[in-house]
Parts: structure tokens; C-alpha cells; sequence
DNA sequence: CGCTTTATTCTAATTCGTTAGAATTAGCGC
DNA sequence: GCGCTAATTCTAACGAATTAGAATAAAGCG
């Protein structure tokens, strides 16, 4: 049987998506200046890469030839949290408590962070609805 | 330039390991019995897995023949704080903060579940050594 | 208008992950 | 010991992701 694409963007994807993020609109040669922060790439992959997340949705093109822009359209927030939750489901099994814990327990945070956060959980904790107060968050291996 | 193979598990790799991990020690027939609770897959298929696994150090062989029994050498605890690792350098430049902020703001967690990760958090607090106060967390690309 | 630079398209190669068929080996039960 | 079943090894195929060369188009400049 034939795997379906992911619907998440891939490695490279993220990069680019992630310096059109800080830069916003950019040109080719902007975006390939950008990458080349981290590594070495052509020009040619840039755009390579730019055309299939074009068919995927991920980025738009506005104009053509020597001004053409490119911008995401995949937002910040959405992609990040379709990939935390990705992660959650493949890892553990769709209990986001427990990657809570791992980040908590792990020793990830400093103090400060860890005060942060608490404050946050507070917070949120306060001006959340209440409809999830009795859900299992949980979900199963059956579930599709 | 070659990529380097990645040091944490693949997909199907993790899943043999979460059926490793549930079940304890299993021999081949097993397996393909607790993977076949979530989607089809060949004796063959799984045997291929193990080998290559195998060869990464992910899981030991004992025994030979009908008796041989497989078991996972990469514990839970680690891989999983691998994965969520990897994910936090990815997606978040390596600012862990911004991951645990994304879990307690998306409405991951329902209520029950941030209170027991604000006690998580106070007794953390409390026991952690200080070695991490005035860390800088955060990694930024530039670092390898 | 023609030259040069930038951008795009087309095409292809490479590697990794995944899947499984065919052939072979190893034990268990009779 | 002989055959049946489980396990292993060998091999091959396929798709997705990544990379980039060659060819082509577009547009600014003098």
C-alpha cells in the first residue's frame, strides 16, 4: 500500500518556511542568503523546493521573473502545533501530559522557565472553558 | 554530500519499540501479532526491521531458531527524550520553553491534567539542583 | 535593442525508509 | 530422522525527500 505524503512540511521545508517567518516576503536570492546561514545550497534547490511547497500549499508566489516575492502561507502557530501534535500522537499515543512531563522532568527548563510556565498554567487554568474538564485526552491506537 | 542516517528511531522502528517496551521480550511471531493491531505487515517486513535495528543497537537477539526471543536495547525514557529533543531543535531553535508554552496554550491539557502539572512543576522547583539558574537555555543555528 | 542578472522550469540522480517475495536455516513433534 | 512451522537472510522494489545541472524565460540597464 502506498504511504500517503505527510501533510507536515518536511526538514527543509521547515527552514524555509521558518526564514520567511522572521524575514517575511522575500525574494529567491533573499531566501538562499538566508539558508546559507546554515549550510551550503543552490539556488536551484531553493526554487526546486519553493515549486512542490507551491503544489502543497505551504508558500505563494506574488508577481514573476526578477521581482517575484515569495511568502508562507502556512502560519507560524499552526504549523508548529500540527507537528508538536504529531509528535504526541506517534510518541505517546496522544497524551500531550506526558510530553508535559518529559519537558518538566527532563530538566529542559530553568527555574525561571519553570516559573514561567507555572504562571502560565495559572493563567490559562482561569479563563478556559470547561468543556474538556471530564474528556480523557487520551486516544487510542484503534482510533483513526 | 551524504546525510547522515538519523540517530533516532524511524516511524515503524518506534513502533516495534512501543511494542517492545508494552510487551517485554518477544520472539518475531509476537511482534507481528501486537503490530497487527494497528495495521497489516509481513513476518518478513518486521524481520527486516529487526535487522536493521539490529544494526543500529536499537534492540539484541537471544537464542537462535524457533526459540530466539528480541528486546529492546534503547530505553524508553531516552528515546523518548531524544525525540523531544530533536523536535525542540527543529522547531523551536532549541528553546524548550517555547514547546511547553505551546502545550499549555493550545488547549492540549484539560484542567486535571495542568493542575498536575503545576505540582510537577513546584516540585521540580524545589528539589532541582541550580547548575541550570543562569543558563542560557536556548541554541541558535549557528551552533553545531 | 541586446546584454546581464535573476528567476523558473524540466529533468535526473541519490539516499533513506519501508515493504515484502524467495530461499534458506533451525527446532519441535511424531 | 522427517516433515512442518517459525525464523532468518538475501534481494529487490518503490515512494518520498533532497539536491542540483541544463535549459529557458523575464526583466532591468545602458
Amino acid at each position: 500500500m502506498p504511504r500517503a505524503p505527510s501533510p507536515h512540511p518536511t526538514d527543509v521545508e521547515l527552514q524555509i518556511l521558518q526564514a520567511l517567518w522572521t524575514r517575511g516576503p522575500s525574494s529567491l536570492s533573499q531566501l538562499c542568503e538566508a539558508l546559507r546561514a546554515q549550510r551550503e545550497v543552490a539556488a536551484t534547490t531553493v526554487a526546486t523546493m519553493l515549486r512542490v511547497m507551491s503544489d502543497k500549499g505551504l508558500v505563494k508566489r506574488t508577481g514573476s521573473g526578477r521581482g517575484a516575492t515569495w511568502s508562507a502561507l502556512a502560519t507560524q502557530q499552526r504549523t508548529e502545533a500540527g507537528m508538536v501534535g504529531a509528535l504526541v500522537d506517534r510518541l505517546f499515543d496522544g497524551a500531550a501530559d506526558r510530553l508535559a512531563a518529559h519537558l518538566v522532568e527532563g530538566g529542559q527548563l530553568n527555574p525561571t522557565q519553570l516559573a514561567e510556565l507555572r504562571a502560565l498554567i495559572d493563567q490559562q487554568g482561569g479563563k478556559g472553558d470547561k468543556r474538556n474538564a471530564t474528556t480523557k485526552t487520551r486516544r487510542h491506537k484503534g482510533d483513526h
